[in-house]
RNA sequence: GGGCGCGUAGCUCAGCGGGAGAGCACUACGUUGACAUCGUAGGGGUCAGAGGUUCAAUCCCUCUCGCGCCCA
């Protein structure tokens, strides 16, 4: 027999390990099912799982069981990614902690280092995946650093390079100056900081006196300005516009340019142009043919483009030397307080550069054309819509994407130089010497380029390189395109656009026809998890003391779309509770031989054969159940298909029809109590299919304990006729529900003590009512607590009134009844229906909802009318005979 | 500054043209061999505000206020 309570921790791992074993999470190309894919966001190869992670992969996998016990072929295709710039940093950091830096390694040594991490702590992210009920296909699982991925990378880059897509230039990149590497554009967290606004007067050249007042947030960039820009109709300074100006500290002469980019209302309206070091700037300089002036060298010091007082100095110990020799040589006017955004490198935290270096680019916009196009068209949808803007947006503004990164841990870059400088890409450094060798006439010495790749250009080829590209395989034929992308909106930009763009240009074709799109987990008050808020919760922390069904299914129940996650442990709690109830109803199911599978149920059973109304009605609503939990589930309704399952089992399954049927089980009519026996068992084996996606382990757990055959994991998804649904039997055990509930309701409002026995009397019942009423005899005794239900015409003291759908229900308390409060209680429900009346009558006595209206609509109303009228006047009628007696 | 989203019960959120809902919290009472991780019942809302469209608005449109996020 099952125990009391279900224990997680027992089940688990041992249930996880049987399914891997038994290879249940493989794909299986050479079948003829068809295939669903999904590509798994390959996490940090030295991560580990945070709440984001736990509700993501909880999705895809709800999916990917969903789709596999509807029989079609599921690759959920896992993965690692080596995280260029986040495994480093933390690399680097473990070795500061010796002491050393990756200089004193060198490169060869610090890459070994990395392996080194990566084979220690790379496995740690997967075993939490499979904590997680993951139920990936391993075998085939790829890191974007093995041999096949880093040679799919080299072809891509190789042909990108030939076709001109990407090339090598020197443009305003955003520079670490302490990582000594630039970062893509989508790498810089500009963060709100407060600083200040310097005003500095420029002496206009030949109008002694006279100055310019430029204000400035970074005073130490004046020293690389090549301009002055005001805007073209600010009468303020019209008349300067083409003079010089003599800039101070350097004595250089620049000019003074009409721009629009000079805001009249920003400062003082006149801005220094400084096109090295600021992007405004490097593209005013550019309309104005200005000079872009290097002054900082990789550490952000300034070099020998500035006067010698100033060379070597860091940027913000500059910063507070010129300003002090500007205050001093007068050349300060004023200095205010301004918050405004400063770029900071989104990993280590360090405030970019800008800065002109030689850098790969990646001609984005030109990929970016068919991506764009497949969205608008279509041939990819995003859920929810909304985040189709979102990616146009950044498509269409879309910059030359900057792919090579100063780091060693990567994709080291396919290209070589010759002594001169000239350049030979190939995928191998054989290749490139033949090309070097036919460029020279004769084998010349090659070093390969120092750069590595953009970690996100290794990942823009996931949906195609985990499957064997450049290689035509079996895999790449038959799981590309991909059927979903499972993904949060924050990578939108960094991910999810670039496998649109390599997907279309490589494959022909985009690389999923589904981006569903989930929402950020916070904590219970809408908070971002964060270490430093010390609010983070740790999935594996919850499974461990909940269970990792209850974790799933809580988040399942949470992902509304469009919507943040706020967790809470107590909505947690409420999972675990659910998991304890599906468990004891399958308990009591085992108890009373409604074992799935058991010997009381013939493998035969058809509940459509059923006899008794009960059990049509259950039968039916497993079907309502069903169908809707399908849909939700087609429609990536995660939360709503949750929300039904847990109606379902406890409203209507536990409260209800194991009530129900409890008396029939103990009976001794041996032909109810095997149809009920089988129908129990067919609705828990149905419920147990229908919640695996959701709680996999527990319901894998009953099925096996109930008897079930083989694996739930690979049972068929129910698909139920639509003949199942009996609305003769729903109606009338809707009646009963109503009648039981409003007896119970009123015996609360008296204080009948719960386990007292009445009396009820039935009056004015229809013929419905009546036939129902007696049919249900016993669930009416038994959960309204009744001694007596007899049907009476004339009205018997001391009895309290209700009204059910077609029936006049008394209930007798005896003497006990305060006459006063039980009038009272009468005349509160007749003045709510009244109330109710009177807007149908308003309704229905308005020619234009008559006119206008649907037909449907109309009757409606008109039958709600009627229904209300009726029982108002049954109310009238209890109200008006206490009145008189 | 541009864009997106959100204001519904004490809290967290569904619903999105015709009867205001759930979970949690709260109150009262607990009975029947699945379950106290439970049961039964109850209280609690001018659906942010103002206009408009409509026979009908929590739902559609406009504006205002408040909040969040993304991009500049």
């Amino acid at each position: 027999m099952l125990e009391k309570t279900y224990r997680p921790e027992t089940v688990e791992t041992r249930l996880y390990e049987a399914w891997e074993q038994s290879g249940a999470f493989a794909a299986d190309p050479a079948g003829a099912r068809r295939p669903y894919t999904i590509m798994m966001p390959p996490p940090n190869v030295t991560g580990s799982l945070h709440m984001g992670h736990a509700l993501t992969f909880t999705l895809q996998d709800i999916l990917i069981r969903f789709e596999r016990m509807r029989g079609r072929d599921a690759l959920w295709q896992p993965g690692t990614d080596h995280a260029g710039i986040a495994t480093e940093i933390v690399v680097t950091n473990q070795l500061a902690e010796e002491g050393k830096t990756r200089g004193d390694l060198g490169r060869a040594a610090f890459i070994e280092r990395v392996w080194a991490w990566k084979a220690e702590s790379g496995g740690t992210i997967t075993r939490q995946l499979r904590r997680l009920g993951a139920s990936a296909d391993w075998p085939r699982e790829r890191f974007t650093m093995d041999t096949g991925l880093s040679a799919a990378v080299r072809r891509v880059f190789v042909t990108l390079y030939r076709e001109g897509l990407i090339y090598r230039d020197k443009r305003l990149v955003n520079w670490d100056p302490v990582m000594h590497t630039v970062i893509s554009d989508l790498e810089v967290d500009n963060r709100e900081t407060r600083g200040k606004l310097w005003h500095i007067r420029y002496p206009i050249e030949g109008e002694p006196g006279r100055y310019l007042v430029v204000a400035t947030t970074r005073p130490e960039t004046m020293l690389g300005d090549t301009g002055v820009a005001v805007h073209p109709e600010d009468a303020r300074y019209a008349d300067l516009v083409g003079k010089t100006v003599r800039l101070p500290l350097v004595g250089r002469l620049i000019p003074v340019v009409a721009d629009p980019y000079a805001d009249p209302e920003k400062g003082s309206g006149a801005v220094k142009i400084t096109p090295a070091h600021d992007f405004n700037d490097f593209e005013v300089g550019r309309r104005h043919g200005l000079e872009a002036i290097n002054i900082f060298d990789r550490d952000a010091h300034l070099n020998d483009a500035v006067p010698e007082r100033y060379r070597g100095l860091e940027r913000f110990v500059a910063r507070k030397k010129i300003v002090a020799d500007l205050d001093a040589a007068g050349f300060l006017e004023k200095v205010e307080d301004q918050v405004s955004m400063v770029p900071h490198h989104d990993r280590s935290g360090e405030i970019i550069e800008p800065w002109l270096t030689d850098q790969w680019f990646c001609n984005a916009a030109a990929l970016a054309k068919p991506a764009i196009e497949a969205v608008e068209c279509g041939q990819t949808v995003f859920v929810p819509r909304q985040w189709e803007n979102t990616f146009f947006e950044w498509l269409r503004n879309i910059q030359p994407w900057c792919i090579s990164r100063q780091l060693w841990w990567g994709h080291q870059i396919p290209a070589w130089y010759d002594r001169d400088g000239n350049v030979f890409v190939a995928e191998t450094g054989e290749e490139a010497a033949l090309l070097a060798a036919e460029r020279h006439g004769r084998p010349v010495d090659l070093t390969q380029d120092e750069d590595v790749l953009d970690t996100w250009f290794s990942s823009a080829l996931w949906p195609f390189s985990t499957l064997g590209w450049p290689d035509a395989t079996p895999e790449l034929k038959r799981y590309y395109p991909g059927d979903v992308l499972v993904t949060g909106f924050d990578i939108i930009f960094f991910w999810v656009a670039r496998m649109m763009m390599q997907g279309l240009h490589f494959m022909g074709d985009v690389p999923f026809r589904t981006v569903y799109i989930h929402a950020l987990v916070r904590d219970e008050r809408g908070q971002k998890m964060s270490k430093s808020k010390g609010n983070i919760i740790d999935p594996l922390d919850l499974i461990d003391r909940y269970g990792c069904d209850a974790v799933r299914f809580t988040l399942a129940g949470l992902a509304s779309p469009g919507r943040d996650i706020n967790l809470s442990e107590k909505r947690v709690e409420g999972g675990r509770n659910f998991a304890t109830k599906l468990w004891n109803a399958a308990r009591y199911a085992e108890i009373n031989g409604c074992a799935p599978f058991g010997n009381a149920t013939p493998p035969d059973f058809d509940p459509r054969q059923c006899r008794l109304t009960v059990n049509r009605w259950i039968g039916g609503a497993t079907r309502d159940c069903a169908t809707g939990v399908t849909a939700a589930l087609e429609t990536f309704r995660f939360d709503e298909a949750a929300h039904l399952l847990y109606h379902f089992v406890w409203g209507t399954f536990c409260d209800w029809y194991l009530e129900f049927t409890k008396p029939i089980l103990a009976g001794d009519e041996a032909a109810a109590r095997a149809e009920t026996q089988a129908t129990t068992a067919w609705v828990l084996a149905r419920l147990l299919c229908l919640l695996h996606p959701l709680m996999p382990f527990l319901t894998e757990e009953l099925w096996h304990e109930l008897g079930g055959a083989g694996m739930l994991i690979g049972a068929a998804w129910p698909d139920l006729p639509p003949d199942l649904h009996d609305p003769e039997a729903a109606a009338e055990m809707d009646w009963i529900v109503a009648a039981i509930s409003t007896i119970r309701a009123i015996r609360t409002e008296v204080n009948v003590p719960p386990a007292a026995r009445l009396p009820l009397v039935v009056r004015d019942a229809d013929a419905a009512a009546a036939s129902r009423i007696e049919r249900h005899r016993e669930h009416l005794l038994r959960l309204a607590r009744l001694s007596d239900i007899a049907a009476a015409g004339t009205a018997p003291a001391g009895g309290l009134a209700a009204v059910v759908d077609g029936a006049t229900l008394i209930l007798r308390v005896g003497d006990v009844i305060d006459l006063a409060k039980e009038k009272a209680r009468l005349a509160k429900e007749i003045g709510r229906l009244d109330g109710d009346l009177r807007k149908f009558a308003g309704k229905l006595a308005n020619p234009d909802f008559l006119a206008k209206a649907k037909p449907e609509i109309i009757d409606e109303q008109r039958q709600r009318e009627a229904d209300a009228r009726r029982d108002r006047d049954r109310l009238q009628a209890a109200y008006d005979r206490i009145a008189a007696g």
